[in-house]
DNA sequence: AGCGCTCCAATTGCATGCAGTTTGGCGCTC
DNA sequence: GAGCGCCAAACTGCATGCAATTGGAGCGCT
């Protein structure tokens, strides 16, 4: 029973980590909106750490992308933008690929049941929220990835299934997670057949019709800048005064 | 001066994204060895900062991969078993592979230029040392992800691709680079013809005989002075406080 | 000599303080 | 009323200081 994967790399015992695992959940639980301003002062007051130690665990979660940092401004919850939400569920559907494959006829029955214990519980959370079903579902992916021992993989699906998650709680309407349980239901089934093609097969469609039912308009464009739209045509431009557009306001 | 296209999700100009660039060039062109300490004064001293500053780009880098942090230990530059490399090895396989499937038969003539001007840089490099190959070698990867214009791609991607050449200068005997400057102008050429599934079966092999030929043995490192070793990389800090001389005794 | 203990230098964990920058409101002008 | 500039409050960027922990040298015991 080697459940006790630690990661090295970070997430030990220390202040720092605990608050960022603290503010990783308030954001996939949509607690905290995507464009929630996260300033150093209040986190510190909240945690009971100084602005220093807040600082610290911000600079960890813009560096998994889930907070936007900007020089001597307030950093706020990332908002990916519609084209940066399709290609993060690109890269997890070619990370969880790998997941399954490695994982197909490998499980021991103790994982099989943990896996079943998981699905579980998202099927009892179906009451609830739509936030707390979505965070259980995000975790079984994690599961499956913690499953492979390999800390990279863990690492990686981990941090683009959260982004994934923040782009759900902007671009996707109220949640039907009753059919992802079936789905997360069949993968456990072909994992433990060892059937590898079939699992494969599942995972990306899984992933693909998650990705579907979220991503629904292809330029809702919500939340989006007016310069990073406008960012590629100013290259072009030569003059010096393309850098500074008066303060627009968007039209909403 | 040309408008700089640095990516605002990091690595802006602040002292921390300098020291960040700094240590990750020193680690992947293996000035810094696996398993060097990186204590923070040390680091602060060299790149005149503060503890803070150091503490907090350790904290980046250990967040990718490249450094390992412990609590209340000295950091040292991250040590990747071998199953961890290899682990890499396949991560970056399906990112690349993403990659070029975005990238085929949609570059400009521009991209194309820049592309081979890289590779005659390798070309050029094939005189000099390793460090500086493998440097070529992984930048014309991120260069790639670079044109994909997806953020992310671009991070998971240069990412992974650090960490590579990190196991490469832990596993890898004398390298041979002149087969991976073929295969990377074989790369662009099916690129440029939009010939998608022969560029991921390209991509495919290239990196898999790449693995193949590092991850044969470990090889024993030897150790040296921190202080010296980052002289030559803390010239693009631009402090009067930089310390210009180590004045840290090594042993013996 | 080998083994364990103690103690101190080295180093990290964290809070606080100060300086510089941004924000947003107020009043002034047109 | 709309735009412009100014100013204070809010906030970040960074350095420094102090307490806590580590690890290793030196010392004594067996």
């Amino acid at each position: 029973m080697a459940a006790r994967a630690t990661h090295k790399t970070s997430e030990s015992s220390d202040k720092v980590s605990v608050i960022c695992r603290a503010l990783r959940r308030a954001i996939i639980e949509q607690a905290l909106e995507p464009g929630a301003k996260l300033p150093e002062d209040s986190l510190g007051e909240r945690f009971g750490v100084s602005r220093t130690i807040a600082r610290h665990a911000l600079g960890q979660l813009a560096a998994e992308g889930l907070v936007e940092l900007r020089r001597n401004r307030i950093a706020v919850v990332a908002t990916p933008s519609w084209q940066e939400a399709r290609d993060a569920f690109d890269i997890r559907i070619q990370l969880e690929g790998l997941v399954v494959r490695q994982l197909a006829g490998k499980l021991t029955k103790n994982q099989i049941a943990e896996l079943n214990a998981h699905v579980d519980a998202e099927d009892r959370a179906r009451g609830g929220t739509d936030a707390v079903s979505i965070r259980l579902a995000t975790e079984f992916h994690i599961l499956l990835a913690q499953m492979t021992s390999s800390p990279i993989l863990v690492r990686y699906v981990s941090e683009v299934a959260y982004r994934c998650c923040l782009t759900l709680s902007l671009y996707s309407r109220p949640h039907s997670t009753e059919c992802a349980i079936n789905e997360h239901r069949a993968i456990i089934a072909a994992l433990a057949k060892g059937d590898e093609a079939k699992v494969m097969d599942l995972m990306h469609h899984h992933l693909d019709s998650v990705a579907n039912r979220a991503l629904v308009a292809p330029a809702p464009q919500r939340g989006r800048d007016l310069l990073d739209i406008l960012a590629p045509y100013a290259d072009e431009v030569t003059s010096d005064r393309v850098v500074k557009l008066p303060k627009v306001a968007r039209h909403g």
